[in-house]
DNA sequence: TTAATATATAAGTTGTTACTTATATATTAG
DNA sequence: CTAATATATAAGTAACAACTTATATATTAA
């Protein structure tokens, strides 16, 4: 499942993925946690198709999971994911965002489901 | 010079010009050693001012830096830069490309200098 | 059952990117 | 000096990316 060495043309193609501050920022906070979709378009003060076709973006490869929680949407990161450990490295280099759901939590905006 | 922790809007930046393909071949290259603008015309099988704008991109973002020999432009990759950091880390996961140079080199067409 | 909420998908728009060809400049070779 | 070589920049184009609004579906609440 995990990958020694990637081609480069796939690199390529998960750091263009990642090339996108909003892609990057969701994938960060899905490392340390799931979150729903209306949480995102809080956090990013975004339209919602916006963030669901950044979503699907990130579902298409791999990277991420989608769970059904009655009428919301979790997603969560993909550890299995052939690319995981190259995104890992990544992302280890990069500060917490968990301010954000803290903010979100403030305004009693977080989603906490069964 | 170093950076310890770049801002995920930075970090974006670089990852998106990493994302190409042909950019991120070229800085693992690079990584590896000197080269100039017609190696690379001859390497990507591209057009000399598709090459050049590449190397403009790198450059630009201080990843890469130029010397002028003669009457060609060597392309090196700069260890100082505040993203170098960063960039390593992901260059190391990257499968070598010296193959690319050694066919060059195959077809007489390495350039030595100085 | 009806209204509200959460989500996905479709369609349209605007800006960006990756290339190309054309051209200008600098260097070297003959 | 002239021709060839190496490079950069300008201009044009086609494909793509990131958003928006509109709409359809599913779930929950009243």
């Amino acid at each position: 499942m995990l990958k020694t060495s990637l081609e480069i043309e796939e690199a390529a193609v998960i750091l263009k993925l990642l090339g996108d501050k909003t892609r990057l920022t969701m994938i960060k906070i899905l490392d340390t946690g799931e979150c729903c979709v209306c949480e995102f378009v809080e956090i990013f003060q975004m339209s919602q198709p916006g963030i669901s076709q950044h979503l699907k973006k990130l579902k298409d490869m791999g990277l991420v999971r989608e769970k059904k929680k009655g009428q919301w949407i979790f997603y969560s990161i993909n550890k299995n994911n052939v690319y995981y450990p190259f995104v890992s490295e990544i992302l280890h280099q990069l500060p917490s965002q968990e301010n954000k759901l803290i903010n979100l939590e403030k305004q009693g905006k977080r989603i906490i489901c069964c």
